[in-house]
Formats: C-alpha cells, structure tokens, sequence
DNA sequence: GATGTTCTTGTTATCGATACCATCTGAGTG
DNA sequence: CACTCAGATGGTATCGATAACAAGAACATC
C-alpha cells in the first residue's frame, strides 16, 4: 500500500505523534511504538526506516502519554534542603554520577529546611508516579513517610543516618560524628567549648551534631556550653556573626568554638582574629564538612571530614537497584573522618602544624 | 441511590482514581474533576464533601494524565551548569521565591557545562511538554535552539545575556563586566594583568568576562596577557593551582591577578602569600562574582558583585508571565557593580582600606 | 502437502484524567 | 402555569501512548 498522506508536518510547531510517524512509514502504530522504544518483535529493516522517518519528522514520543500508560514514570524525585552550603550540591554530584546515563529525569526541589514544603512537594511528586524519591534528611512528617510507604515508592534518605529508614538510607550518624569532635576536643585539653549554629530546628542534622558534642563533654563533666544561633543559612556571614555573639556574651570566654560548618568556621577564624584572638594559641576553631577551602588555606581548619560524593554515588546506586528490584542494604552508615587541620592545640608529643 | 461500594481502597497500596472518589460520594468522575481542579459549576455543599472523600481516601489526581489530557504539563524545565560555585545556586534560589506557589513543579539537571548533555535534556525535556524552559546561558547547540523554537515552549535564558534570545532572557553581560573589571585595573595602574580559569570552552561566561578584560586592555596598548587555566571547576583550589602556575611562569611577574570567581581569587591569595607576595603592595587581586566570603574577609576581596538573587527572581517572573501569556521584555541585561575591596591598589586620592 | 513453529505485524482495550455538549432542576417572570 | 434561563450534573469522545492477544507470513519437519 502506497505512501501517500504523509510528509505535512513540519510546519506549525505542533507536536508530531506517532501517528504521524506510522503514516509516513505505512506501518501500524504499535510497530512504530515498538521500534522507538527497541523492543524485540521489528524487522531490521523496517525498525531503520522508522527510525529514520522519526528523526525526519523530529518526532519525539509524549512521556506524559507513556508514563499513562505504563502506570509509572522515569521520574526520580529529588528534595534537599538548599545548594547554597556546598553540602548538598557535592551530594548531588554524586549522585548524577550514578544517575547518568541511567534513563532517569531528576525532578528536584529545595525545601529550604521547611518540613511543610516537603510534604507538600512529596504529595505533588506522587502525582507524577515517580520511579523512586530521594530525600535530604531522616526527620519527616508523618504524613511524608506514610505516603512513601504507602504507595510503595523506592526512598533514599540520605546525609543523615537512621536504622530505620522508609526504604533504604545512606548518610552519616551525626550525633556520632558531633561525639567524635566533642572527644577530639577534650583530649587536646579543651573545657569551654562554645558552638555556633543556626537557629535551632532548622538543620537537624546540625541538632544531632550539637547533641553528640555536648554528650561527650558531659561525660566528661563540662555541661552548659554555651550557644549561638544564627537566623541565617550556614554561610560565612553567619559563622562570623555567630562567634562574635558568643565571645562577646559568654563567659569565661570559650577556649574552642564547634561550628555548624567550615563556611561557618572560617567566618569565625576571621571574629576571632578581629579581636586579636590569636589561633590557635588563645582560642580553637572546629568545623565540620571538610569543604574545599580547606585546601587553599595556610591553616586548614580543624575538620571532621564527610564523604559526600560517595555518600550520593552509593545512595543513587542502591536506588537503582532497588528500583529495577535488586535487593540492597537497607541503611548504610558512612565513615567520617577527623582532621586537626591548624586550628587546634596539638595533642602532647604531636609536632605543631606550621604556619 | 444510596452509596455501597465505596470505602474499600486504602489497602493494597494501590493509588486510588478519580473513579473512586466519584463512587464513594455518589457522584460522577466530572463532578469529582470539577471540585478537585476548583473550576466553578460545582455546588459548595457537593464540592466539600467530595474534598472530604478525597482525602479520606488520600486521592491525588494522576498527573500524567492530566497533563496527556490538557496536552501540557505543569513542569518547568531547568538546565544549569552546575551548583558546585555558588553562583547557580543563587540564582536557582531567586527564581525559587519567584516559583513558588505558582504552582509549577521544576525540573532541574545540571549539565557540567557540556552541551551535547544540554542537548540530550532538551530532548528528553519537550516529551514532557514542559510548561517552561529555564537555560543557563546564552550558548547552545543549534539542534536545542531549534526544537525550543519549533516546539514554542516559553524559554528563559539567564546569567548572560543576548539581545537575541531564543525567546527572552534575563542576564549580564559578562563582556561588558570583563571590560570594567579591566578598565578599573588601568585607572589604578595596572599594567602586567594575568588572567586566571579554567580550561578553555568551559565556562563562556568567564570567556566572554576575559575577552572583555583583554580588550580593555588592549586599548591601552596591553596584549599578550597571560593566562593560566586549570581543569577544575571554579574552585578555591583552583585558583590556588592557577595562580601558582602564573607566578611561576609568567615572566615579568604580573602585577595583578584576574581571576575566574572571588573563590577562585581567595584562593590565588592564599598561594600569593606563600610566595610572601604582600597584596596590594605586590600584586593586586581581583575575583568576579560577590560572593559570600568577601563579607568576612578582614581585607575584602575586589570584585564585580553579579546580582544574582535578583536575575533569578526577575527572570522566573517574566517567563511566569510568558507562561501566562503576558508580554514581557525579550532581553534584560542587569547591572553589575565594582567593588574595590582591599587587594588592589587604591587610587590616586583615595584613602586606603585599613587593615 | 499438512501441520506446527517462529517471527513479524496489526487490532482492540486501557491507562486516568479533561473537554464538550446534553440534560436536568429549580427559581424567577409575565 | 407555561416558559425562560442559569446553574448543577452527567455521558462520551479524546489525549498519545502501551499491553495483550490475534493473525498472517515464512520456513521447517515428517
């Protein structure tokens, strides 16, 4: 059966469908359908012609239609918190890593730390039938876990750590990693240690550092340290004003300071010398991520090191898998690494970081 | 008729349809349509008892097909470079207070400055027949151009500038910014600039910023301005390593140091003070950008602060209005500012920043 | 040459919503 | 009281694909 009624068009923008594609090969649609999608069942030779024709037609077939269809979409959700520390942008990273190349759209969202949004933005997301969903964090709204669960979503939590995920987790135990900072500090000998953070209940995950800080300094009988909170995301700016609230404030004055972040320690590097504290002879600075200016500076900061990008890499891998329905484990805690940096005394009989 | 058949659902997971609801109120599916997308012609009484079903049935209208049905999604597609500097994600967060609540969902991939990956999304983007499409710069492949103008999706292109879009845009223009920056640097005597970035054909923004550097220059009978490249993104290391490698190599040694970003810059500073360079005094530092360290800083870095929150925000709301159908202006270049901070030599009668 | 396999291709129902048009109801009108 | 008319509601086709099954063609087997 001759050709006839195909080559319109082309002209007016209109989106071609696979109709279109089906006239001007002179097949049926489902023999179109199936040579797009390469699914076995087409002639060599007829799936080339169709191909060809598509590409000459620049037809491109309607994924809202298809993901009707099959009842799901190639979707995969993707809510943080903020890109503007370097945290989330380095876990993202990661992530598109092991996300490339593997037929996904990633569908992302900053919630700004507001649970609310978050829930709203999963509710919307569900809508779409996502192939999975990806949250920054553990602390969700009931409702939000309810929902995952409940339509059977694959879920990755990730940053934060919990034996009890929705669906699987990868990130770091922060009260342990707060613990770890808290113990390398008393063992350099240090008993007023300050922390800067941002307002309490935004950053959770800041929470559970903060919380295992001062459970290691309560063992160790120092309790009441003294706090300062930002209402700022954690940037540079903030860790300034946050250590200029806390040596103005507090006293004794504090012989370390913990921050939020290493953006947020520096800013407090800089406090501190503003007011001819010597570092770290006269006062200690502690961050926390092991961010990239750590590299360029004479004194790197005292750093507890978190692997990001792994930490993105193996989440996205083991949400793969378990969307193409390969068994994984369910919640993985990464290790985090302690690094003195400058910024702190040094332990007896360890030679002193130079200038 | 008495309702029967309704209140099973709520087990098995399975998503519930409009059909559900229709039954469980004893409605039809256009009256449950009609309520739940708040179009008028329902009456108030039926409208609020079918939301009540609704959500006692946790019903969420699948979106996919709602979109194949109106032949349009609610998606609003975002290509960017990458959030690893802060600048997209400044920008990401103006659009967001734009965005939000406008009831859009954004779909967001960060394209690591390569256009062939920038293209494959535009692709896989249109299939979705997004509501809108938000492109980071102004330099694209033909194909993506083309099938953005065939397709008449509403096209914001943002962060440079073009006076001939694809359809509008909101930016800088980065040559004009690399101009200035030059034009600032010869008022204040400068006559042995270096350049430093990353490789080549990356970042064209940069590139532009750099050809506008070098032109300055040039008019003032400077060329051959050298140039170190480093195969990073725009990172403090980075510049380190770039300025490293000019100070090494560039004889005579420059007396100022462009640089790609104020990260980049800080950076470069930091190797400067290694080799006991003092600035200003010996060589003069410049970045791009404003970024958030400048605010600690002791001795701000000088710089061009791009206006990045705002070319978010305001471009977010001319494609909204696009979106919408109303007229806005095609091109808008924002303007940048100089900042002369602390690294540059002051200017004839100019009072020096202190220490 | 009849029968069965395998491979390719087509037909029809369906996914879950919306658009369009038809119908029904009750209030207002002369 | 018949007659509009507006507002509320329902029936049905449709959006553009895929799944499941049916059918036709080509080839092998006995």
């Amino acid at each position: 059966m001759p050709i006839q009624k195909a080559q319109k068009q082309r002209k007016s923008g209109r989106a071609g469908k696979i109709e279109d594609v089906a006239a001007a090969t002179g097949v049926s649609i489902m023999t179109v359908s199936r040579a797009m999608r390469g699914v076995e069942g087409v002639s060599e030779s007829k799936r080339a012609e169709i191909l060809k024709a598509a590409k000459r037609l620049s037809y491109v077939p309607n994924s809202n239609a298809r993901s009707l269809a099959v009842a799901h979409s190639d979707l995969i959700g993707i809510s943080l918190p903020t890109f503007l520390d370097d945290v989330f942008a380095d876990i993202l990273e990661g992530m598109r890593s092991a996300l490339d190349n593997a037929g996904f759209e990633t569908v992302i969202d900053t919630t700004g730390y507001c649970e609310r949004r978050e829930e709203a933005w999963v509710d919307r997301m569900l809508a779409w039938h996502p192939a999975g969903v990806i949250l920054g964090g553990v602390h969700h709204s009931p409702a939000v876990s309810a929902s995952l669960k409940s339509a059977r979503i694959p879920t990755l939590q990730t940053w934060d750590y919990t034996p009890d995920p929705i669906d699987i987790c990868v990130g770091i135990d922060h009260f342990a990693a707060g613990g770890l900072a808290g113990s390398q500090l008393l063992e350099r000998g240090y008993r007023r240690p300050g922390i800067v953070g941002v307002t309490r209940g935004r950053d959770l995950r800041a929470e559970a550092r903060f919380a295992g800080f001062r459970d290691a300094f309560a063992s160790a009988g120092v309790t009441d340290i003294p706090e300062s909170r930002i209402d700022k995301h954690a940037s540079f700016e903030a860790g300034m004003l946050g250590a200029q609230a806390l040596l103005e404030q507090s006293r004794p004055v504090p012989d370390v300071l913990f921050f939020l972040s290493d953006h947020m320690a520096f800013g407090g590097l800089s406090a501190c010398e503003a007011q001819d504290l010597r570092t770290p002879e006269d006062i200690g600075i502690m961050g926390f991520n092991g961010l990239g200016i750590n590299t360029v500076l004479r004194r790197p900061l005292a750093t507890i090191v978190s692997p990001r990008k792994q930490m993105g890499h193996l989440g996205a891998r083991n949400l793969l898998a378990r969307i193409h329905g390969v068994r994984t484990e369910r919640h993985v805690a990464l290790p985090v690494e302690f690094q003195p940096g400058g910024t702190l005394r040094s332990l007896p009989g360890e030679s002193p970081v130079h200038d």
